[in-house]
DNA sequence: CACGATTACTTGTGAAATGCAAGTTAAATT
DNA sequence: AATTTAACTTGCATTTCACAAGTAATCGTG
């Protein structure tokens, strides 16, 4: 039942670490809706495009937050909400998102071209306000 | 038999073209084994410290051809070996991979020391080698 | 306070991806 | 000619994923 973590990484590239914490097909995306759009409910993130199933998104914050990426706690407002928010290790991911979002920008034919354009006008502006805006 | 990609990406979004070309717990590694250490070959990546198995690597490897990632074509000197080089939109991922390890690097304990202060210390100029040594 | 709606999940099940071991083919080396 | 090497392919058990349905706690409304 309970889903363990492995113990250690299955080498000590750096990179093999990020890959071992990211590399599927939903998390980042999960990190996008946070640090772009804003959402910060399990609700937000089923609406949207990419349409996760309720299991998976369940079971990927709970991964997120065990590698300490996110943090999860109930809403005081309403109680049958859980406010899920991006850690300082999250938000220092924003600049491998800004990455790979100029790079597919670059090298496909992609949508979402507000944010494309704003992170090729300045990437580095984009990445602070970011901070700015998490660090409140 | 022949795996199809998928005719259309699940959104529009920059960020889920990279993750549906790139989201998976191998295709990243291979392109590190590329642009850091210089493998080409089918037998090189197998050493590498994650210990790839051998179908799953044929299969990413095919698959980031597909995508005009990488480039296949027979070793003149050796018919068989096959020769894998990054192409100009595998290069392009250099600072995707770059700011991969210095996020693990700041938030995990993890090895490749050499990589990871050459990177903090001066990324750009890391990444100016990487383009010249595949521009040859 | 009863009752329907909402939120955040969990469960069941079939399909697909992964990982391991072994086998195959073509080309080079001895 | 026989052996070795490189690059795969195949078979099979295990794990993960995806879809649909169900459930528990909380909230808003009459």
């Amino acid at each position: 039942m309970s889903k363990k973590r492995p113990a250690a990484w299955r080498s000590g590239c750096p990179l093999n670490a990020s890959v071992e914490m990211l590399g599927d097909r939903w998390s980042l995306l999960i990190l996008r809706d946070m640090m772009v759009r804003g959402y910060r409910t399990f609700k937000e993130f089923l609406g949207s495009d990419e349409k996760i199933a309720t299991n998976i998104l369940a079971e990927r914050l709970k991964r997120l937050e065990e590698y300490g990426i996110i943090a999860a706690k109930r809403d005081l407002k309403d109680g049958r909400k859980t406010i899920y928010t991006l850690t300082a290790k999250g938000i220092d991911l924003a600049p491998v998102l800004a990455e790979m979002v100029l790079w597919a920008a670059a090298h496909e034919k992609t949508g979402n071209q507000a944010l494309v354009r704003q992170l090729q006008r300045d990437k580095e502006q984009f990445l602070r306000e970011i901070k700015k805006r998490w660090n409140e």
